[in-house]
DNA sequence: CGGGGCTCCCTTACGTTGTAAGTCGGACTG
DNA sequence: CAGTCCGACTTACAACGTAAGGGAGCCCCG
C-alpha cells in the first residue's frame, strides 16, 4: 500500500519551486482575480506554472475539484475575531461586526471569485455561503454561544447572517468587477445601419427610470452595508431578549 | 437592404413548429431546469429542437447571448402587483409583499437557473439582480412612488429589497436543487482501503457543530423569508417616517 | 554498488465544446 | 419563370477536460 503522501518532497532537483496543491490553488486564485473565472483553464493555469496541463492532475482531481479548492482556500482566509481583535468588554455585536467586515474584505479583494463562493454547492447542505467551512461555522457558533446566545439563537443568527452577507456582498462584488469580467475589446461600432437598441434609446419608455437614473447610478454600497448590518444586529438583539 | 425581419414566417413548409427565438429560449429554460446549467449545450439544445446546433445561431448570438436571453425571459415572468391583485386600501407594504413572493416563486420554480439570474452582470450597472430588467425596475419605483415614497426613498428601497431577495432566494434555491445539479451516478464506494474523509469523521473536531448538526439541517427557509421580509418592511417604514 | 521502485512531470490521444464559413433546397416576389 | 432570400444543414477548426502511459531522476535496500 502507498505511504500516506510524504507531504515534504524535500528539495526539488530542478530550479522550479515544484508543484504543490497550495501553489496550484494560489495561482488559480490569481488567474481568476486578474482574468475572470472563464479564463481559468487547465492549460492556461499550467502555463502560468510552467507546467503542462496534465501535470496538475497529480494534485487536483479535475477542474471541479480545483474550483472547490479555490473556494475553500478563499473561505479559509476569513478570520474569526478572537480575543486579540476584541476588547473583553465587547459583546456579540462587535464579534459580528468584525466578522462581517472581514467577509466583506474577502468579497472586495476577490470580486471575480465571489460568485463562485456564493453559488457552488457546499459539501454539507447546512453549510451556507459565504460562511461555508466547518472551521468558520464552528467558530461562528462558538463565538455567539460564548457571548450569550443559546443553541437555537446561534443557529438562527447563522442563517440571518449568511443571508445578509450573501445578498449584499454578491451585489457589491458584481459592481466591483462590473466591466472586468467580459474583458472584451472595445467592439468598434460595427455596421451602423442597424440601430442596435442602446441603453439610452430604450430608456425612452421608462420615464421614472430616466429621471432617477443618476440616483440609481450612485454608489452607496458601503453605507448600505453598514446600515443593513446595524439593522440586522438590532433585529438579532430583539430576538435575543424575547 | 433586407427588410426588417418578417417576424411572422407564416406556415412552415415542414411539419416542425419552426424555430423561433422564443421557442429556443423556452427550451433552454426547460433544459436548465431538468438537467442543470452545465447541460445546456448548443448541440444538446439543438437536439431537443430536432435541429443542428448551428441552426440556433440564426436566432441567438452565441451561448452567452442565449444565457442572457434565458435570464431576461425568466425575469420577465415577474409580475408587478397591479390594481388587480391589490385592494385599493393596501399600501406599499402589500405591494412589496406580493412582489417578494412572486420573485420567490420564480426562484423556487427555477432553482437551477436562479444562480444565473443572480450572478450574470446586468446590462446597466444600476440594474441589480434579481430585479434586473428595465420594466421591473420602472414598475417597482413607480409602485412605491405612487404609494408615498419620494425619489430617494424609492431608490433606497430598491437597493434594500434586491439585497434581501438575492441573499435569501439564492440560498433557498441552492437548497432546493442541492443534489439535482451534479446529477452524478451513485459512485459505488470504490476502493475502501483509503479512508476518504467522510462528513461524519471530519466533524469529530467540531463539537459545537456536531451538537447542532440536526438543528442546522432543519429547513426553516420559508419562515425565515417571511420574518426577514417583515423586518425589512419595518425598517423601510422607519426610514420613511424620518 | 546496482537495481527496483518511487515521485513528478511530460507526451500523446480522444471526445466534446463553441462557432466561423459555406452550401443548398424550397418558397415567395417580380 | 427567373431572381432572391430565408432557414436549415454540412464541414471544419481551435480550445477544452481528461484518460493512459512513458520516462527521467532520486532514494532505499540488498
Amino acid at each position: 500500500m502507498p505511504s500516506p503522501r510524504p507531504e515534504v518532497p524535500s528539495a526539488n532537483h530542478t530550479d522550479r519551486p515544484g508543484l504543490t496543491r497550495a501553489r496550484i490553488v494560489a495561482t488559480a486564485v490569481d488567474l481568476i482575480d486578474t482574468e475572470g473565472v472563464a479564463a481559468l483553464t487547465m492549460r492556461r493555469l499550467g502555463a502560468r506554472l510552467d507546467v503542462e496541463a496534465m501535470s496538475l492532475y497529480r494534485y487536483v482531481n479535475g477542474r471541479e475539484d480545483l474550483l472547490e479548492a479555490v473556494v475553500d482556500a478563499l473561505v479559509d482566509t476569513i478570520e474569526i475575531p478572537g480575543p486579540g481583535q476584541l476588547q473583553p468588554i465587547d459583546g456579540w455585536q462587535a464579534f459580528l461586526q468584525v466578522l462581517a467586515h472581514d467577509v466583506r474584505r474577502l468579497a472586495l479583494e476577490h470580486p471575480a471569485a465571489f460568485p463562485l463562493i456564493a453559488t457552488r454547492h457546499p459539501a454539507a447542505p447546512w453549510l451556507r455561503p459565504p460562511l461555508r467551512s466547518l472551521r468558520v461555522v464552528e467558530a461562528f457558533l462558538d463565538g455567539l454561544r460564548s457571548r450569550g446566545f443559546n443553541d437555537s439563537q446561534a443557529v438562527a443568527a447563522y442563517r440571518s447572517f449568511t443571508s445578509f452577507l450573501l445578498g449584499h456582498l454578491l451585489l457589491e462584488s458584481a459592481m466591483q468587477g462590473a466591466d472586468m469580467s467580459p474583458a472584451e475589446e472595445p467592439l468598434d461600432e460595427g455596421d451602423a445601419d442597424l440601430p442596435n437598441q442602446d441603453a439610452e434609446l430604450s430608456l425612452a419608455e421608462y420615464p421614472t427610470l430616466t429621471r432617477l437614473r443618476s440616483a440609481l447610478t450612485e454608489d452607496h454600497t458601503e453605507d448600505e452595508f453598514e446600515q443593513a448590518l446595524e439593522h440586522l444586529l438590532v433585529r438579532l438583539d430583539l430576538e435575543l431578549s424575547q
